[in-house]
DNA sequence: GAGATATCCGAAAGCGGTTTCGCGAGTCAA
DNA sequence: TTGACTCGCGAAACCGCTTTCGGATATCTC
């Protein structure tokens, strides 16, 4: 990629100074048009780029967000990544995706990688920092980055550190299913997956409880299973709940991959969704309008969800006013998943 | 992310010249053991890391990798990119990721992008290009950067580009298909999404064609329906397949995501399968299993799949001798969707 | 013990941009 | 006309690291 022509060049070729003709690149000054002209025809000749390590080495800024996910195969952190890829290139920046392969340790190492490419800003997806599990040694050094790099923490929290939180409002969202459930007359609700040390999952549990109360109804703690995010997850998590004395009439996925592995384990045991178990998903994937039956599932406005985080961190890189957490709204999506309970 | 402290700070520190700090990091020399041990202690002190940038800018290179693939939303590409990274990072190089959102005119884009960043090497992924749709411009680009910087197709080719290609064994992926449901007792086979331009759904027809031809069965061209790669397109397909006057007994899908919409439709239209219609898919996605019924589908070896693009571009990078074209087996992997068809 | 050789290491020149500083020319008011 | 000010632009320093080149010292050979 070494493309030979330099700005010296340029600058030989239209009988100009180097200084001038990044006064052009970078419109950091004004110069004559007549000048500006002679010299744009050279630059266009040669499709000149400037070289970005020199670029970067100058600026002494790198234009690239670092963005850490859990699980880039899961549609949910995809779909959200594309959007926030479209944002940061119309805002000249790009993204350098680790993917930790939900593995936690894997974190740390992403972290160490993205400090050595000198990223401008940091995006943890995934609520995978929270003050539970992560190694002590970890936690500090997210402080210790965070104080030199502007850090986003997108569904997840982290005391002590200098961080901007976006969330997507469970409140709102859990409460919104248990309503739906609710009004369909189920009482025996179950939360199934997650994990507990994450802090999504963590956050939705507490809805789930605040809302049964306000309802009235009883939680069933052997009802909140916690096993991971993947499908697997899902059909590990039926598995257990079928072992159960006393079952749910419904049950809510963390995610939808998780609901979609609850569909695929009833399925083995010809358990009837809706007609024997409602299930309702979370983060309406894509992939919730193609299972049998389709999912209901408790939607993200991806566009803006991406948009707000990359805005954010721009400003946060730029020095801007930031607010230090921001909520986004989730809606409810009715499919088939679910219906009243039978009566027995 | 500015460490503030620079490699003469090590120097003094160190009582060194910056030089000998420079010939520690990067192994270039032999340095006597009791300086380096001094040396080392300081950079321990400080943790210190190198700044990329001026790094890079002194090297010449960049030690990333650029990757353009269609659309990460799909669980094949995100599947391959997360084998991908793991492997390019165990090499010590990083893969910089454009999204192409399924739209040609932004590949052109991605690969202006990429070039910006002085990538040491590029990779297309889903072969996006080839010698019909592309505009003369961009094909002209991609031979240009090909030129350049070390580059790989995979599933595509790109004639008169020093690219090497590595590419699934779509003859024998098909075959294996076709020789399956022949065995089942289907001689009205379909052939349904993908893109006239795109590479694979070419090869993959051509394959149909030749294992068809070789076993006497008759193709029906109007069965051969393309429209894209999506959950979408399957859906669409599939209703453009139900006004046919004849309908095949099985359809092969381009990918499992145009399978899945095939399985949606079918079930919008009460169609029973397998036991109206035989559907397999392509790429064994993790999603295969999820669905109803569980999907036949063509699988890749995800792992050796990534492990070979990588290593095969690390190896073109550092002037290693590589084979011009590389092609990897797939496996028919059968699960509910097909049956033998039913005499009328 | 003098010259040849090997071993370490420092000075300085890049890599390719950006930016500060200051100079000359043109403009304006007095 | 003159002094004050602007405007455009060039020279040169700088960003932080790598690497060439050559000098100093130690080691070896005869």
């Amino acid at each position: 990629m070494n493309e030979k022509v330099t700005i010296y060049d340029i600058a030989r070729e239209a009988e100009v100074s180097v200084s001038t003709v990044s006064r052009i690149l970078t419109g950091s000054a004004p110069v004559n048009p007549e000048t500006k002209q002679k010299v744009e025809t050279v630059l266009q000749k040669y499709n000149f780029r400037p070289n970005r390590a020199a670029r970067n080495l100058s600026y002494q800024r790198s234009t690239m967000i670092g963005v850490i996910l859990p699980d880039i195969t899961n549609p949910f952190f995809s779909t959200l990544f594309a959007e926030m890829q479209r944002d940061a290139m119309a805002k000249d920046y790009s993204l350098l995706l680790f993917n930790a392969m939900n593995n936690l340790a894997l974190e740390s190492e992403g972290l160490a990688y993205l400090s050595r490419h000198q990223v401008d800003g940091l995006i943890f997806l995934g609520g995978r920092v929270n003050e539970v599990l992560p190694p002590k040694a970890y936690q500090q050094e997210i402080v210790e980055v965070s104080a030199k790099v502007p850090t986003i923490i997108v569904n997840g929290s982290m005391p002590d550190a200098d961080v901007v939180t976006v969330c997507t409002n469970e409140q709102s969202g859990i409460a919104q299913v248990v309503d739906y459930l609710a009004s369909l007359g189920h009482t025996r609700i179950g939360l199934l997956g997650g994990s507990d040390h994450i802090t999504v999952t963590r956050n939705r549990q507490q809805a789930f409880r605040a809302e049964m109360a306000r309802l009235a109804l009883a939680v069933n703690d052997s009802w909140l299973i916690t096993d991971g995010f993947s499908i697997e997850s899902g059909e590990r998590v039926t598995e257990a709940l079928l072992q159960l004395p006393e079952q749910p009439t419904a049950v809510i996925a963390i995610n939808d991959l998780v609901a979609l592995g609850i569909l695929k384990s009833a399925r083995r045991h010809h358990i009837d969704i809706p007609g024997q178990l409602s299930v309702v998903g979370f983060d309406d994937v894509y992939l919730a309008s193609v299972s049998t039956p389709e999912l209901t599932s408790v939607s993200h406005n991806y566009e803006t969800f991406g948009r707000t985080i990359v805005e954010t961190i721009v400003n946060r890189i730029k020095g801007k006013d930031t607010p230090e957490s921001i909520v986004i709204d989730m809606q409810l999506v009715i499919r088939e998943s679910c219906q009243s309970p039978v009566l027995r």
